[in-house]
DNA sequence: CGTTTGGTTGATAGGAATCAACTTCAGTGG
DNA sequence: CCACTGAAGTTGATTCCTATCAACCAAACG
């Protein structure tokens, strides 16, 4: 492992804080490994046995139930996933997949499970660090519930356009047949949603979007603090 | 507040495993109260004060966006809930109101979190707790997605058959219209929906709810154990 | 009682999925 | 170099699911 790579994770705020014995341990009993995209990671009702840190690339946690299957979150590096599968010595509720060539740092969940108690500052960070994916599921799920696929799309818009230095241009870092996923509709409608939205200042050309109207834009979406905000 | 509900809150597996002195100066910062139904206790957006533990009653978790309400989850005693958002000092994401008559232990932020920060036994609850948390969320938020209207009705009957004895009757311990909005529906829908399932052997009399062709029922509805399974 | 509340039923409209055809473009291989 | 191929995306037509609007019913309640 690089020494670039160990920082980098020592940075995360999931490991910030830990003691460097700890931290130095739980290290070295971790494997990283580079895969190719669309390398499935994770089949979901396996047993969770490594915590998964992804360092670089890109990964989505998907659900699948009666052959259907949906997007659920799209984690960029630096983030841990699947963290209470681990904590809780359970089998995956989600599957993963690689969206593009990824390196992750695997944990194995024995090594977490006593790091985890054995030092009490990484404890309180793995809580923190539950807290807010557990707030992140509950966003996600009130988008679902509280709005339509086309508001959804604008929101996904307007903050992507936040997170990209709000220049009204963006890059979709995903493909759109997994945004339409993600967003709770099918890539025809994705298209078509997109097109609706050229009312709005919003011109599409492949990953590359402009938005042009950003109040118009804005009026439509409504974006809800409770909601959209990453840092609620 | 009465011996036996110490006891109650004892043996929730959040407190089961605190050491005697923390559990008792939490028990001494709290307050037990009681609430009439439909009484509003936490409004989404404003600060996570207190932790509430519902010993009694019934609470619905709901969000609201746009003018339009959405329920995300029903509380059954003895449970804990805002976890989240009292560990991390933040905004409630979730509005709460009483649909009958509760009592609620309101546990004070700053106790909790320092109890937490005291006591490894309890910090390791907590996580434990709030994992399930989470992985209630995901599997909600994947019945919302992979599902329809119809088939989330049919596993929320089968579901409640099982822990209610799987006599194949079930009385609904919520009204109609907080269930439809619950599983994603209006009440209108929801109504056609028992009557799509009159085929399948479920008649309803009020909140007395019958399954006749359990077998047919299992075949529509589909469980799914990452879904419906309360124990993973 | 009349009135309210919760629930049902019917008619209609709207949102989204499905099915199908077509385009574009990148990669492959002759 | 250029025809193939396949993946990704778009567009159109249609169906299906779900919401909305409206009327109605019945039990509950003051």
């Amino acid at each position: 492992m690089r020494i670039d790579d160990i920082e980098l994770v020592r940075g995360l705020s999931l490991f910030a804080e830990m003691e460097q014995q700890n931290f130095d341990a739980l290290m070295h009993a971790a494997y990283l490994q580079q895969f190719p995209p669309q390398l499935q990671l994770i089949n979901e009702g396996d047993p969770a046995d490594f915590l998964h840190v992804l360092i670089e690339g890109r990964v989505e946690l998907f659900g699948t139930a009666k052959g259907r299957e949906s997007a659920l979150f799209v984690m960029h590096p630096p983030s841990t996933f699947i963290l209470a599968a681990v904590l809780k010595d359970a089998v995956h509720l989600m599957s993963a997949r690689t969206l593009a060539t990824s390196r992750v740092l695997l944990i194995p969940a024995s090594n977490l499970r006593q790091a985890f108690k054995s030092d009490a500052a990484f404890a309180h960070s793995i809580l923190l660090d539950l807290a807010d994916s557990y707030r992140g599921v509950v966003k996600t799920l009130k988008g679902q519930k509280l709005r339509t696929s086309l508001e959804r799309l604008a929101n996904y818009l307007l903050l992507q356009n936040d997170i990209q230095g709000a220049m009204g241009r963006i890059d979709l870092a995903i493909d759109k047949k997994t945004l339409a996923s993600l967003l709770g509709m099918t890539p025809e409608n994705l298209s078509r949603g997109f097109s609706t939205l050229s009312a709005y200042g919003v011109s599409v050309d492949g990953p590359r979007i402009t938005l042009s109207k950003l109040e118009d834009l804005h009026q439509l979406a409504k974006p809800d603090s409770l909601i959209d905000d990453p840092a609620n």
